[in-house]
DNA sequence: GGTGCGACTTGGAACGATCCAAAACGCAAT
DNA sequence: ATTGCGTTTTGGATCGTTCCAAGTCGCACC
């Protein structure tokens, strides 16, 4: 068997990577275990012609019930492997998609894992993954691996930073790739979340709740998903006639344990916020968190939302008030759309936005100087 | 392009998939899009043969430096990509493994599988995903979809109730596999977690801190890792001569929602115990929640240890003690396993336990009548 | 001026499937 | 016996790569 080892994934030419020379021989294994069967072994064994076998697998029409029967009998029986990728080849189609995203440990992406290698196996297809760690270079060196398998398309969440022309010169002209979750500069087919409407749900509800002072809180600046949230959050603010403080726009990593740290920052001046529009779930967890340790009660004294609708989201204490995007049913529609622009690769590109939907639940609070109909567990 | 769709997963015979007959005719895209450029293309284009061209991708110290430099230019003027799958077929080798994993959402499954995917990715490798939903046969079906691409070698992670019988059918003689994280019937590779030496520390911990009365709370009875660590659990337990309360070993399913939901058995009769150990990190945060919400206070006045140590687990209120085991590194080493059996298919097949390492945290307390050194935030 | 040799280069023949045009077969009608 | 026709079957050619044996080339040596 040889093996090729890559050596340095050269990030600069991602199209042609180079690697060790090894001698063919070197590795080879002393004894020959019997190499895998193939449809010709399966031929021979029941007295039929290749082309025959073929047909059969493909369930065509063409062959005589009796040669069907007799040749799926040998194919049990010597436990013959369909070799796709011969297939393939031959056939000039491919039968798996690509999907690279830039943080798996992030609940919010394996969950949209799961619903694309769900979609794409109810057809049999297989999902080709690619993990990109939120690094550029990463993302150049797995995209220019992935493509060499010929996936009849890509799925990617580009890593934070990533240059559209990098892209596109890595993944080629043929293959369909769909954009998802963050911008990308160029011309692609996107499915982005209607994350303005999203925030703006959020704040009208907060709004709506009596609160005048509402901050927003976590995030990066330069983050696609999060300057967009935050221009929903000031729309909202603005169509209800409520002046924008920029010192309450408060900036953290996307992670529990940043929010909760930077929690200060909210109460450094006077009045304080009576109420936080997050950036994501995380964020508003550790949010919850930090107010706990100041001695305030998140959704008593202080209302919180988030965004995403991560499972935690509806066990947190308090639970969370938070806008869903079903991550899931997300990776099923974007292998819908890819098997979609595979099949008519004329399909024009497009940007589809992705619903989303405001669950109330008892994070959000009026603010403490109201008096009314305080909700309580 | 011709399309294949599968139609039933046929559970009983995975061996070979039937699929329906589609004219290849049908699909057929009117224009021809300038197929993808081959070998051939760059020979041609700089004047040497395919021979010439395939040494100097596969840096081979045969080709005159000249030469590669021109031919390099020409991969790179064109952008040339390398179709791995042809040369796979004709070097029967392969440069894919597969992983297959009951249920990707749960964060634990989603680290390793980001493991997984890093040590691969390092040698020009690609992970060809599965995910069963923790269906034996959706399992099955995936199997058998996922061996027709030929991996190298399949990282399972079994399904509940899956039959090795089954999966060896599925699978064949010819591919490695790697079992992870259950129990499979039968003769194969595993990588386990070493389940009871990590119970039997959180439980002598516990005993360290002077509980006498110590439940072992979560689970389904009939998982294998559950029943491991509860023999870890009964074993330190009879070490220190404390007597094993049958009605202390409480099954809910293993997660934080069911968890919370069932504090109230743990307080059913008197006197009850001080301390739980916990199936994994999900349980023992659906316990922390569900003791909230009676009024008492994790790590002040019960005790609670995990095990997987998840991200959360160092973010909960109280902070949880538990049993770390490094899910990614674990997803590593998983695949440094398999690309081994790949490489030397002789290698005899072995049982690798993963180590364990107790990590404490603020929600192991003394119990309440011990008088002593309360640890608090 | 042949011979040998090292350094490169190269044209088929694979790999395991699909596609196509043609062949084989059975059977009824001429 | 021949023809025609519909149903089944089949042998190459092909997909894009790798491998191998054999090729070319330049040059030193006898």
């Amino acid at each position: 068997m040889v093996v090729l080892r890559r050596t340095v994934p050269e990030a600069g030419h991602p199209v042609h990577t180079r690697w060790n020379w090894i001698d063919p021989n070197l590795g080879m294994a002393a004894d020959k275990p019997r190499a895998r069967l193939t449809l010709n072994d399966v031929a021979r064994g029941c007295g039929v012609s290749r082309a025959t076998v073929s047909l059969v697998l493909r369930g065509s029409p063409l062959v005589h019930s009796e040669t069907r029967a007799r040749v799926e009998a040998e194919i049990r029986r010597v436990g013959y492997i369909y070799n796709r990728a011969a297939a393939n080849l031959r056939a000039q189609s491919s039968s798996s998609v690509a999907l690279v995203v830039n943080d798996l440990s992030n609940p919010y992406f394996a969950e949209f894992a799961a619903g694309v290698d769900e979609a794409l196996a109810a057809i049999g297809f297989v999902t080709l993954l690619g993990s990109t760690g939120e690094s550029v270079q990463r993302q150049q060196a797995v995209l220019a691996s992935l493509v060499q398998h010929a996936p009849a398309g890509i799925i990617l969440s580009p890593a934070e930073g990533s240059d559209g022309a990098s892209v596109a010169r890595a993944v080629g002209p043929h293959v369909p790739v769909l954009v998802f979750n963050r911008e990308l500069d160029g011309a692609w087919d996107y499915l982005v979340m209607d994350n303005r409407t999203g925030a703006r749900l959020a704040t009208e509800h907060l709004i709506g709740l009596g609160h005048k002072r509402i901050a927003f809180y976590g995030g990066h600046r330069d983050s696609s998903s999060c300057r967009e949230r935050r221009e929903g959050y000031q729309a909202a603010l603005a169509a209800a006639g409520i002046g924008i403080e920029p010192g309450w726009r408060i900036e953290t990593a996307p992670t529990r344990l940043e929010a909760a740290r930077q929690v200060g920052a909210l109460f450094a001046r006077d009045p304080a916020p009576t109420a936080a529009v997050c950036y994501n779930d995380a964020v508003a967890l550790g949010l919850q968190l930090g107010l706990v340790a100041r001695g305030r009660e998140p959704g008593v004294d202080f209302a919180v939302t988030g965004f995403d609708d991560i499972p935690e989201a509806a066990l947190s204490v308090p639970p969370l008030t938070t806008v869903a995007t079903a991550p899931r049913a997300r990776g099923r529609q974007a292998a819908e759309r890819i098997l979609a622009r595979m099949r008519d690769p004329s399909i024009a590109i497009a940007q589809q936005t992705i619903p989303v939907q405001l669950i109330v639940r008892e994070s959000s609070c009026p603010p403490p100087v109201a008096i009314g109909n305080r909700r309580h567990e």
